[in-house]
DNA sequence: CTCGCCTTTACGAAAGATTTATGAACTGCT
DNA sequence: AGCAGTTCATAAATCTTTCGTAAAGGCGAG
């Protein structure tokens, strides 16, 4: 089973967002609001998004800037929707690094087509048979809640679980802690990153051949941890 | 150098093919021109294309039938230029996997930009891969957080990382001091560059052959510092 | 009650960030 | 050329944050 696709609506008029929301909840996708630039970019920081629709104008922090810091770290595709429709305005998005430009007011058949442009070019190429990971040396069935490593089954808790596959589906990417605690103890307790370190620990010493010299999760020091599986 | 960005151009109608190919060489684009989408495709045999623009309605083959085969066998940007305005025809193009639907007339600046933003994320014909920043003897992987030189991997702590990626982006272009503070360590940081000194240096040690002679990060004297990646 | 798992706390070790110090190199001036 | 004032490069010392681990307490299921 592969998770929904998140994406994140930033936009200050309640009309819109109303709209946005219901039409692109039908559609399966998982959505976030965010009502300016700023809080945007909090959300993203543990909820990374796979495609992001914003208004041009905002208090605290406009479109344009937004477009800016988000490509300064990511390829998340933007799409930009506003009244504004004049050229100029356009071309400074685009170039500011939105990937589409709608202006208001627009068709929804249109949008959610344009929205499934983006995301098809960003598909992920994984997406493995849909009740197991197979990485490397690792063999995870989500069905039956086992893990083999080499064949060998290791015991996992639920969590330490939760906690292999979210890393092993973003294998070879680093993970922020955010992102992690978000992702298995839901968004609202992304304060206690001791609680990684714990579970962590503890994952380490049931799958790693040397907890103390790591080769599968490799902590990535002040950034987060990275799932190598091996070849 | 890099070679110029190659575009075909599909449209049956002169004037349309004539005004594309002046405005878009002057930008230094190479292009080719296709009459219809079975040219088109015989012409992408052995010019592959960074980018095609194409109309709708063609003899032959038209749009809609020349984005379904070059989906078939490839991910090369489309951008659909059409005098259709029906929101119908738009989503059924877009999901043709088409990348962008443009109704002609159209501002030529919009077009310009429209191109630029999707080719900006296909990268170079050797770079295949998104999320990544391919330079010279750098690969930066932004999701992995890793870093390769010809190929042998360097670890970075956060910091360096931000500072090698934030001149990567900006490669050739003298970056000022404040610049890269403002960047690196927020706008309202220090405005002390000793620890762009430090921090240099140690990127020096760690991606320089030689360290006494910096060839990939150059520094220009009262201003600030340049990264060459080399060819 | 007992067991397994989750939560919480604590602390030494490790890693990165910041600060300081020193000498070399450069610029402008006499 | 010689000098003063900057800026630059580098190493080292210090500070701060984070990491890994152990262990104690809590809570629910059987």
């Amino acid at each position: 089973m592969t998770e929904p696709r998140r994406i994140l609506v930033v936009d200050d008029e309640p009309q819109i967002t109303r709209v946005l929301r219901t039409s692109l909840s039908s559609q399966g996708y998982d959505i976030r609001i965010a009502n300016d630039g700023e809080t945007a970019l909090e959300i993203l920081k543990d909820w990374p998004a796979d495609l992001v629709i914003t208004d041009l104008s905002m208090p605290n922090m406009d479109g344009l800037e937004l477009c800016r810091r988000l490509r300064a770290k990511s390829q998340v595709p933007i799409v930009v929707l506003s009244v504004k429709g004049e050229e100029r305005t356009k071309v400074r998005a685009l170039d500011a690094g939105a990937d589409d430009y709608v202006t208001k007011p627009f068709g929804m058949n249109e949008l959610l087509a344009r929205v499934r442009a983006n995301l098809r070019r960003v598909a992920t190429p994984e997406s493995p048979a849909a009740g197991s990971i197979e990485a490397g040396d690792f063999r995870i069935d989500l069905d039956a809640h086992t893990v083999k490593i080499h064949g060998r089954e290791v015991h996992l808790t639920p969590k330490e679980f939760d906690l292999l596959t979210y890393l092993a589906r973003h294998r070879g990417k680093v993970i922020t802690h955010r992102a992690l605690l978000s992702a298995i103890w839901g968004p609202n307790s992304t304060e206690q990153p001791e609680y990684l370190r714990v579970f962590v620990g503890q994952l380490r010493k049931k799958i790693e051949p040397d907890a103390s010299s790591p080769r599968y999760i490799q902590t990535e020091p002040w950034v987060g941890y990275r799932f190598e599986p091996g070849n």
